[in-house]
Formats: C-alpha cells, sequence, structure tokens
DNA sequence: GTCTATAAGGAGATAGAC
DNA sequence: GTCTATCTCCTTATAGAC
C-alpha cells in the first residue's frame, strides 16, 4: 500500500514544513521547501475551507513563507491541485492493477477491490477527500472526474459480471447496487481520521457490511 | 412529501425565470420576480459551479436580469444559500416528525426514516445535494452542518436501539453501521436524476439492500 | 424594477531588490 | 529563496438615473 511519504497530510503545520535535501553526511543543515511538502500543505488547506475558497494567501501562510515566495515553488494553484489528485488517482487505480483485482470469480475480486479502496482511502485520505469534493470547473477538475468515473465503471462491470455469474444475487440492478457501493465507501472520507478507535478493522468490516447488509435481520 | 413548489431546479433556466402575482382575474398581466424563484435559480448555479465559484454576476446572468436587479430581490448570496439550506432541513427534519420514525420497533422507525429520507433526498434533490456539500466558511454554513450532525445522530441512535433491542444482528460498531447507512444514502444526490430510469421504487430498492446487502452471497 | 456606472476590496500572479 | 510592492482582473455590493 502506498504510504504518505510526506507525513500526515491532514494537519494543517503551525510552523513552516520544510524537508530535508540531503547531500552527504555533515551537509544536511539546509532544510528547504520542495513541491512535494507544498502539496501536502495545500490539500490540508483545500480540504478545510475548499478549493475555491483557499487563496494562494492561506497557502502560503500556512507553509508559513509569504505569497511571492510560494510562488517560486509551484506555478500555481492548479498545479497543486492537479499534483494532489494524481495522487490519489494513483492510489486507486493502482488497486485495479493487482493481480487479485485481475484473477479469480468477478466476487472475489470485486471484494478484494472494496477491500483496498477502504485501505487507500485511509491512508491517503486527503488526496481522496479532495478527489472526491471536486466539481469539474477547470481542465484539471475535469480530467480527475473524468478517470474518477472510469475507476467506477470498472467497479460497476465487476458488480454486473458477478451477479450475471450468480454469485450476487440480484435483489436489484446492478448499477444501483454499484453506486450504492461506491457511496458507501466513499462516505468513509467524511468521518475517518488517522487513529480512530474502532476502526482497527475497516476494511473487513465494510466488506462484511456490504455482503450481509448493513442493517441485517437478526 | 413537500413538492417543489417553483418548478423542477435542477435545470438552469435559459429564459428569465417569473412567477405570476396574481390580483383577480384579468390582472396577472404582470410578471415579477420573487424571492422564491430565484432561490431556485441559485441552487441550481451553486450545484453546477459549487457555491464558492458561483458569483452573483453568474447568478443574475441566470436569472436574465441585471446583478444589481437581482440585489433588488434579495439581500446577498448568502442568504440565497440559507434559504435553501432551509428548506432541505426542513424536508429532512420534518421525516422525524412524522408518526412512523416516532412510535413502533426501532427497526421499524429506522426503516422508515430511510425509505422517507430517500423520497425527500429525490423530491428536494438540488436543495439537500447542496446542503451535502456545505463546508463550513460561514456561519450559515456551521449552522447547516450542526443541523445536519443532529439529523444524523438521531439515526444513528436509533441503529443503536435496533440492535441492542436485538432486531438487528450486531456484525459491526452501531456507530459503523450508521454512518455506512448515511453515506450510502446521501450519495443518491451524486446520481440521482428526476425521471432516471430504473429509480422508480429507490426508496424500496435502498432498503432492501441496507437490509439484506448491497452485494448478497448467492 | 430595471439599468449603467462605480466604489472598495480580494484574488492570482509577477517584478525586482536583497 | 525570500521579501515588499504592484499589476490586473474579478468579486460583492451600492448609487442614482429612468
Amino acid at each position: 500500500m502506498t504510504a504518505a511519504p510526506d507525513g500526515p497530510a491532514d494537519r494543517a503545520p503551525s510552523r513552516p514544513v520544510r524537508t530535508r535535501r540531503g547531500r552527504g553526511p555533515g551537509d544536511a543543515r539546509r532544510p528547504v521547501y520542495d513541491a512535494g511538502s507544498l502539496v501536502t500543505v495545500a490539500v490540508a488547506e483545500f480540504n478545510t475551507r475548499g478549493y475555491d475558497a483557499t487563496s494562494m494567501e492561506d497557502l502560503s501562510r500556512a507553509a508559513g513563507i509569504s505569497k511571492s515566495s510560494f510562488y517560486n515553488h509551484v506555478s500555481g494553484k492548479e498545479e497543486l491541485l492537479r499534483a494532489a489528485l494524481q495522487r490519489a488517482l494513483d492510489g486507486l487505480f493502482g488497486i485495479l492493477e493487482e493481480r487479485a483485482a485481475q484473477n479469480g470469480p468477478p466476487l472475489e475480486r470485486l471484494l478484494h477491490i472494496v477491500r483496498r479502496q477502504v485501505e487507500v482511502l485511509t491512508s491517503e485520505l486527503p488526496y481522496v477527500t479532495l478527489l472526491l469534493r471536486v466539481r469539474g470547473n477547470t481542465d484539471t477538475e475535469r480530467w480527475a472526474l473524468a478517470r474518477r468515473r472510469a475507476f467506477d465503471a470498472t467497479v460497476a462491470s465487476l458488480v454486473a459480471d458477478a451477479i450475471s455469474e450468480g454469485q450476487v444475487r440480484a435483489t436489484v440492478q446492478p448499477w444501483l447496487a454499484a453506486r450504492l457501493l461506491s457511496g458507501a465507501v466513499n462516505s468513509i472520507t467524511e468521518w475517518y481520521r488517522p487513529g480512530r478507535a474502532g476502526a482497527e478493522n475497516l476494511p473487513d468490516d465494510v466488506v462484511r457490511m456490504v455482503s450481509g447488509g448493513i442493517l441485517p435481520s437478526a
């Protein structure tokens, strides 16, 4: 699973976020900003206030530098958005590349994807959160929306396969099952926080509920 | 159920939206704007572009009048937002007032609420969609978020009751069931459109899936 | 009620000194 | 790399004529 190399991105730092550019032993005394750590800062701000409501001034203040210094590292607001959405999409599409997502009976592949989707969602929380809130105002946003739709379509066709092969009971239309499945899984971004008590076995819990019911009759 | 008195709010009108102020037979020749129809227009724009990305210029253009004429009817952007969110919240909290939501075994009350929530979601689609996207940047947004949380908390405590009374099998923690339940139901706003084929029995279908599983083993 | 014109401030982004 | 100062455009909102 992809870990967050920049550290927790869910908390806006109170001090400047700097990463070290090591050049050898004894020479690591010049901490500098890099584009990666600024993306981390920006994503946290975007998720707090919303992308459109977050100004470059907000971002530079959160990073602890002036607005024009901030521009020395990134070309603009949209570049930050794109980098963040790229990371979220890489995490999600990476799941589809996994062997367990490509081989075996549809239902098993599907449940593997669901389980892994929950894992990526929690490990890449700020990035996926941002992705799920994109509206489509710019080219970058429309690109992300299209990629997201492609991911959902893959899952939906797997749901259809699992039903047509008789592994899943067809209680409703396949597309509706796929929609509610995605809706339930994606909604995790709205409340999950790292270290949240009771969420240690979230992937298994989610799989159990989509299989056996969220409110199964006793 | 509350019907939309202002007509379909999901389509931005190409011509000015006017409502008639009747003063008697033969005197209905002066169509005027009213705050209600402007809210309808505004909500459609907010849902298309996002609240923050929608300017008063956008709104007035969608209504077919100039920006300053628009200001003659509403005090500002936030008033429009508040009116829309109020309507969404009224729809949701109205459910909790219904007899079937207040009397009987917890599971039956819960399933009634789910069914009705799907109905309100679809009948008041643009308003609820807007509500579910609110981030919390202004007092109005924070008020809406708090009210929404209160609604969710009511549902969550009903889930807990249904489990502790043995009507629902406790496969996971009650709060997790409640979260996924809300997530699945609320996600309907992301794809449902009035008249959508296959969604004629949406409330029943949703109840069936949360009870028996979205992907029940055959 | 509607309009044009404009005020007042905030936005993204750049210039150029240090 | 960082800063202050500034440009230009867009935003909310109002003034005042018709």
